[in-house]
DNA sequence: GATGAATGAGGTTTCATTCAT
DNA sequence: TATGAATGAAACCTCATTCAT
């Protein structure tokens, strides 16, 4: 009667415990510096056991990843159908969206990040890679379908073509990535915020058609 | 006679061969994986031999990044003090600038972002980490004046201010680690050059008064 | 049922194992020679199962060392306690302790001169520092007062005050390292005892006082 | 004209500054942490030199000990030879003379120490150790010529024997280590001399014959 | 004789992962 | 399933000594 079923409940609520350790001590130990055992003693379990519930560090970081890619998607995705947003509108909060994301849960960009730095944290297979990709490539595609549907309407100019929602992705993550880094100089400089606001209203303008 | 510095000659070759040497590994095997023996092997030197030109690893990885960085502020400052270009010329040669710097050495982004991040790869101390940012900040100052000099011609809108440099700076950072990323998904894929032209098209469209 | 304690009983015994062969490499290699693993190919261990009972060689080494001392300070206690035994006696039956203690555990003597000399072997924290002084300060104090009960007895002239302590100490030790060095020359010469024994007559004789 | 003779003195004069460095590099540093490299920077010359004066760094080392026994037989000879000094006071002599060299040249006994404890600092060859017992047997056989002179004089009890040589030196020795040590925990404390004084006192007391 | 670059063996320590209980 | 002791491969770095110039 349901034993089973608790058995699995239980089982899903131990491996969202042991991600949600791996997020915190990757987060304030950096992925690299971060062992088994710290997370292991997190959880109050031992190191053994994690190994019941992951393959290896690089599945924890993987999967925590996916999550964090899967939660973006579905920000991005929620403004993308929401149908009273003019397809300006869409844009900005496309990066308000990412911006919560981020604030959210911070790990998701350093751990993005990471994958396209350090080649070799990890060799993670090909499967993973795509799969990873996968995902991105869907919320880019919002990013497109918006921008398409500006040029239809219009709006925009239409020479940019797919290439905008490289751009979108890069200006964001550049900025974050790079006021993190000013702000580690000095801490109490954070002008994360407004600055994409102004990256977003250049980007905007600068794909704007000509108002005669 | 001369055979002091004809040796000192000898030694600063060795220790361009060793730097060399150690961009080139750490750019296959990444930053964290790359070992002194990995380095010495390349250099066919023994590895106690590095120790007598680097301190330690990191300070190999540090020199690396100074000398990139004052390359690119080099190859930066070269078209801004060009007279002969327009401002929008400049933004889009800037551009080019930067480009041709991460094609000369791919390192360079790489090696900052992880400052950047600085994911306790190692703990830089405070001198040095000011040192790159003074680096950083004398070259964002040419992108700043560069602007400027834009609005007082009354070509560039005047509101965007001081974070257009932060803005441009992270749309490449942004797009160079974004297509990377992408590349080592499918290496035939290498769309970094139109991609970026066409962010700078955007953000320079984007900043333009608008003409009557 | 009783498996944690099995464990745990386990567990401490492998430790005083490992302590044990630590002793011993110490001993017949040297405090500087001894590598960690020798140690562990003693005990038929890894050298890093070591790391999982004590932090590092320094920690192997101090704690040997507040072990020997705390041992040393039993065996003087118990003569101490002995009311059965003249002033002169315990003195007789101190150095007859130290010289036991030494033979039970000769590591100790050397450990505590590395700890005098402090050759930068390590550089102990003043905590272990004191903890180290503050057990050789209470092993002292039952000298110094076994003297002033001698002195209260009339037996003993009282001019030498507090230093007598640190004399009886030192005539041992020094008569230990001394006699040790000549052996390590020698091996057949062994007058450690006759001479230790000479030491402390001489030494009881020169603090007595006088009877008419 | 002299110019093999000159040679000659230079070398001897490199020889001398070379040992003097390593004798301060020694005392600075300690035994097992001075570097080839530390001395040969404090003379000015290169680590490769050192090796033309000195087979290696044993050598520098037990030389040191050697020039250090000399200069202690003298001056204990000196004391030794003065008729002036009734039997007592020249025990009381070599005590302060023991102390001077001391005073003068504070390695001495640290190397000494060593050499007496880290069995395997270096694997003293045989000879060696044969020329530095040879040299401490002479300084020994100066105190033992003493007290049985004074047993003769029918001042000194004669059944402590040829022991009392070890005494002495072992009185000293443990007395310096053990005051060293405490000062190294509490530098404001420095009771060398009057320990010194009381344990000679103590000894000799301990030795003279009874009067009547 | 002097140099100083080069060597390379050797030491300590870390940590992901395994496996007997 | 949970444990946690054990593993052992690596990695970084030091330094006495050699040797070509």
């Amino acid at each position: 009667m349901g034993t089973r079923e608790r058995r699995e409940r239980e089982r899903e609520n131990r491996r969202s415990q042991i991600l949600n350790a791996a997020k915190e001590i990757f987060m304030s130990k950096g992925l690299r510096a971060a062992t088994m055992e710290d997370i292991a003693r997190k959880v109050e379990l031992s190191p053994g056991t994690i190994y019941t519930y992951f393959k290896n560090k690089e599945e924890l970081y993987v999967v925590l990843n996916l999550i964090g890619l899967q939660y973006l998607y579905k920000q991005i995705e929620k403004v993308y159908k929401n149908r009273k947003l003019s397809v300006e509108a869409k844009l900005i909060k496309f990066k308000d969206a990412m911006y919560q994301t981020f604030r959210h849960d911070p790990l998701l960009l350093r751990v993005i990040f990471h994958v396209q730095l350090e080649d070799s944290l990890f060799t993670l297979n090909k499967a993973l890679l795509e799969q990873l990709n996968h995902l991105a490539k869907r919320t880019m595609n919002l990013f497109v379908d918006t921008y398409e549907e500006g040029v239809r309407q219009g709006k925009f100019k239409k020479d940019q073509g797919i290439v905008l929602s490289d751009i979108i992705w890069a200006t964001f993550t550049g900025l974050v990535l790079w006021e993190e880094a000013k702000r580690k100089i000095d801490p109490r400089k954070n002008f994360l915020k407004p600055t994409l606001d102004s990256a977003f209203d250049i980007l905007i303008r600068g794909i704007k058609r000509n108002r005669r």
